[in-house]
RNA sequence: GGGCGCAUAGCUCAGCCGGUUCAGAGCAUCUGCCUUACAAGCAGAGGGUCGGAGGUUCGAAUCCUUCUGCGCCCACCA
């Protein structure tokens, strides 16, 4: 033999990769068949391969797979996103440790000519790993979101919704990310409990007696401070009325203010005011017509409009060290209190978010929730697993603006244009446009001033948020804003989309919005969340925690069918998976036991005479069984399928081929040790075990191709990737039933074997003492003799009497009897039928409860209680055999 | 503070519009096998009163109530 007991993935993978992509299987053209069409989640462009990935597109690639082998024609659109914020920050820690560059150095042109050089060298890695997974993308297809048309789309859609008013700029308190100097959304900002301290600093009367001390998290923000709120009813603080304090240190009056928005039991029950650092703040500052002082710069520091010198130019959190110092000094402190609270973090840089009044571009999403909410309570866009609607409903209940411009470079930018002779960051003139030009025709209109110049516009410096246009992906890819006519048509909406729950609203909601506000219908007609890969302590695997295994290395280790198999057979949607290494093991173990059920029915000898006719009813009845089985388990996958349950397909193709066909099949059919195969029966197998290979082939697709070609010479594009999946037909029931009863026989029969160490080899008589009511076994060709082969009998008969010598036991209401020559434990087998008795008493009492249960009889299906019947006689039966028996070990 | 979800074998989970194949799968464990496809394997076995309590029903892992213990999302009281 020459084929390797192990089965090698590693070269057999690229090939066949290699194979496929020059062929065109993935190459998908609008034709006249149905269309089934998946865009990726596109990863960062400057992403490597990571769990999250591999289970994610493992997902997409199965889809996609069944659905060309269903007749489809099959899209999956491949590309990567620029990732606005991400990508910036590894261009800005790349020039500074390899190029010693900082960003503030560059101008903007020189920064993007680095930041394309980085993207460039690094970006689309992760499009080359997913070739060894076997995704089946149509690389043609490749997009990327700051691509030349889509960039020209995100632009559109951004003039479009500011010219319908859906889109403003306002100056709001927003989330700011100190380290990145860039502001960020809600959504951006991930909340953790963290240890911190409550000052209580005491501040003085304006007439210099004794004020309040009020409790504050930030004694660096006091010089901000505009006033003191306390609660109208608050007792403690009655006489404040009209009163002014002084802000500690600098000495600077600020009012008393009454609002029943302090809440009187937290702290000492009043609250600085520090509009221009806190949004609650910012609300009270506004309602009460109080001015702000911003005391804090872009990037975290102390400015200039602070009073209070000796912390101006430090770090809010240094500052923040400072005070406490010198609050303690200067008298004001009056104790510290430590408590754990929520801090806001950037979920880029970690840095802690400080709210920040700022001039930046909203959406108004009002109009724009309203559709996209209905079409997923309506189940026009269907959630898999369904329970991510109410999540996703709170959220859409609860939209506030958008914000969508960023303090970055790297991005879209924002197509709108100021006059030069304005200051910049004031709500001043702007002009949005898509191009220079036509902003400039719009600025001399509405200024009157024909006279303007290119030259007297400045366009924004922002960018937009990476959402902004990865929200129009399945729209954009297809050209659809450029071409509605074209490809768009054919190719939206979308089929599935494959996602994260983790990025529901980021993502996958803005895109539902996008899709009716633009396109007016959905994105997607299914949306399959994933859960997260977590390792064993059940931490989501993350490059930063070290835990997650190198994604490309596990490929190497154990092939990618096998890691495929890993992550899907214990991934159900939306269900985060415990990875374990064990996983994979479990698939590259399948796949070798593939391999090794090619090189038995590739080893065997074919004779061109007939079998002898045992071995022919044999060999005919196992192949109607397999078939029948393969069936039942082909109606299964296609259930599973539909409501995407994609590890239950597998599993079930798993156990079918792994139990069914090698276990079982295999053993039925195989001949004697270096007798010949008849044809018949190895045609039969060929067939079988080629559909099983196309069965199974979205799954695990390489080992699929690969046995597809090894199990027969195929033509030239007669591949197991373009094949028809199997469909279901019917199932002969009873010819299941009776064979998975000749199963149960053989396994008490090697049971018995087991329990008396009766070496395999040896044959042994066994007999059979038939009950009037049950189903005649033997009357089935073929199946005595899958029994007497497969528990190596000499011989397998009825029988009125008991043969002595023998040991027994019950199928069904059948009674067994293997002659076995030596000495019987009475005592331990009577106790056992004692236990076997006393089971079985147990259940026809319950079967006869049920049965003279008047409401039962009358009340449940017919069905059901004539089952129940069957049940009492079959017990009824065993019980007498048990009876029978102990008889004669009482009397022998 | 508001909301959602989960609890089934030692572990990870499936089953959950009630009744046949309802107590399952994989891994782990135990026993025996290097039996000429496969030790990455083969043949067997043990293991759970389906978190607790109550209710509806002829019948509950499955429906309802409640308790307990977890997890997550949203909000953000200085």
């Amino acid at each position: 033999m020459s084929l390797s007991t192990r089965y090698n993935p590693a070269d057999i993978e690229t090939r066949w990769y290699t194979h496929w992509e020059e062929r065109g299987y993935f190459r998908s053209v609008p034709d006249a068949r149905e269309p089934f069409t998946i865009v990726i989640p596109p990863p960062n462009v400057t992403g490597v391969l990571h769990m999250g990935h591999m289970l994610n597109n493992t997902i997409q690639d199965i889809l996609i797979r069944k659905a060309r082998l269903d007749g489809k024609n099959a899209c999956w659109v491949p590309g990567t996103d620029h990732a606005s914020i991400a990508t910036e920050a590894k261009v800005v820690r790349w020039l500074r440790e390899e190029k010693q560059l900082r960003k503030a150095d560059l101008s903007r042109e020189s920064f993007m000519d680095y930041a394309y050089q980085w993207k460039d060298k690094y970006g689309g890695i992760i499009l080359q790993q997913l070739r060894r997974l076997g995704a089946s993308c149509d690389w043609e297809r490749t997009a990327f979101t700051m691509d030349e048309g889509y960039y020209r789309d995100v632009l559109r859609v951004f003039v479009d919704l500011y010219r319908r008013g859906k889109l403003y700029r306002g100056r709001r308190m927003v989330n700011w990310d100190p380290e990145a100097r860039t502001v960020l959304s809600n959504e951006e900002v991930l909340y953790n409990e963290e240890n911190a301290q409550l000052f209580h600093i005491h501040y003085r009367l304006e007439d210099g007696a004794d004020g309040v001390v009020i409790a504050t998290q930030r004694p660096e923000t006091i010089f901000a401070d505009v006033a003191v709120a306390v609660h109208p009813d608050d007792p403690r603080y009655a006489h404040l009325h009209g009163k002014r304090l002084l802000v500690p240190l600098i000495d600077r009056p600020v009012p008393v203010i009454f609002d029943t928005y302090v809440d009187r039991e937290f702290g000492t029950g009043a609250l600085k005011v520090t509009p221009a650092h806190d949004p609650n703040d910012y609300e009270l500052g506004i309602k009460h017509g109080l001015p702000v002082i911003d005391t804090i710069a872009d990037d975290g520091r102390i400015n200039d409009a602070c009073a209070y010198t000796p912390i101006v130019g430090l770090d809010r959190f240094e500052a923040r060290k400072r005070m406490k110092g010198i609050l303690e000094t200067s008298g004001h402190l009056v104790k510290t209190e430590d408590y754990r609270t929520n801090i806001g973090r950037s979920e880029r840089t970690n840095a802690v978010v400080e709210p920040r009044l700022s001039l930046q571009w909203f959406v108004n999403m009002s109009s724009l929730g309203e559709p996209a909410l209905r079409a997923v309570l309506d189940e026009e866009v269907r959630f898999f697993p369904p329970s991510f609607q109410n999540l996703y409903r709170t959220w859409m209940e609860n939209l506030r603006d958008w914000c969508i411009s960023r303090q970055l470079w790297w991005g879209h930018r924002i197509p709108a244009w100021y006059l030069n002779s304005e200051p910049l960051h004031q709500e001043t003139h702007v002009f949005v446009a898509t191009t220079v030009e036509e902003a400039l025709d719009i600025a001399r209109r509405e200024t009157g001033n024909t006279a303007l110049t290119a030259a007297d516009l400045r366009q924004d410096d922002d960018v937009l948020d990476t959402w902004a246009s990865s929200w129009l992906w399945p729209i954009s890819v297809f050209d659809g804003f450029e071409k509605p006519d074209g490809e768009f048509a054919y190719y939206y909406p979308t089929s599935v989309l494959v996602t994260g729950w983790d990025i529901i609203f980021f993502w996958v909601a803005r895109m539902i919005m996008a899709g009716y506000e633009f396109k007016g219908r959905r994105p997607f007609r299914d949306v399959y969340f994933t859960g997260m890969v977590r390792d064993k302590q059940r931490r989501k695997m993350s490059k930063s925690l070290g835990n997650s295994p190198d994604a490309l290395q596990l490929i190497d280790d154990y092939g990618a069918d096998g890691v495929r198999y890993g992550l899907m057979s214990s991934a159900a949607a939306g269900n985060d998976i415990l990875f374990d290494d064990k996983l994979c093991e479990n698939g590259r173990n399948f796949c070798n036991k593939l391999w090794n059920a090619l090189r038995l029915v590739k080893g065997w000898e074919v004779s061109d005479a007939p079998a002898d006719p045992d071995a022919a009813r044999r060999n005919a009845l196992a192949a109607r069984w397999l078939s029948g089985k393969f069936q039942t388990v082909l109606r299964d996958v296609e259930a599973n399928f539909q409501s995407y349950r994609l590890s239950e397909a597998l599993l079930g193709l798993y156990g079918f081929v792994w139990d069914d066909f090698c276990a079982w099949y295999l053993e039925m059919i195989k001949p004697d040790f270096g007798a010949p195969i008849d044809r018949e029966t190895l045609e039969t197998t060929l067939d079988l075990f080629s559909g099983f290979m196309v069965a199974l082939h979205p799954f695990m697709p390489f080992i699929t191709e690969e046995l597809w070609h090894q199990l027969r010479e195929r033509a030239p594009g007669d591949d197991c990737i373009a094949q028809h999946y199997p469909r279901a037909g019917e199932t002969d029931n009873a010819l299941v039933r009776r064979v998975e009863t000749a199963k149960e026989i053989i396994a008490k029969v090697r049971d018995l074997r087991n329990q008396h160490q009766i070496k395999p080899k040896e044959a042994l008589e066994l007999w059979v003492r038939r009950n009037d009511n049950t189903d005649d076994l033997l009357r089935e060709p073929g199946l005595r003799e899958i029994v007497r082969k497969l528990a190596v009998l000499k011989s397998f008969e009825p029988c009125t009497d008991e043969p002595d010598d023998s040991r027994s036991f019950i199928v069904g209401a059948d009674q067994y009897h293997v002659v076995i020559e030596r000495e019987i434990d009475a005592e331990a087998e009577s106790l056992k039928l004692r236990e076997e008795l006393a089971y079985q008493e147990g259940f026809l009492r319950s079967v006869q409860a049920k049965l003279q249960n008047e409401r039962f009889v009358s009340g449940a299906p017919a069905q059901v209680v004539d089952n129940e019947r069957k049940k009492e006689r079959d017990a009824l039966e065993r019980i007498a055999i048990i009876h029978a028996l102990l008889e004669k070990y009482a009397n022998p």
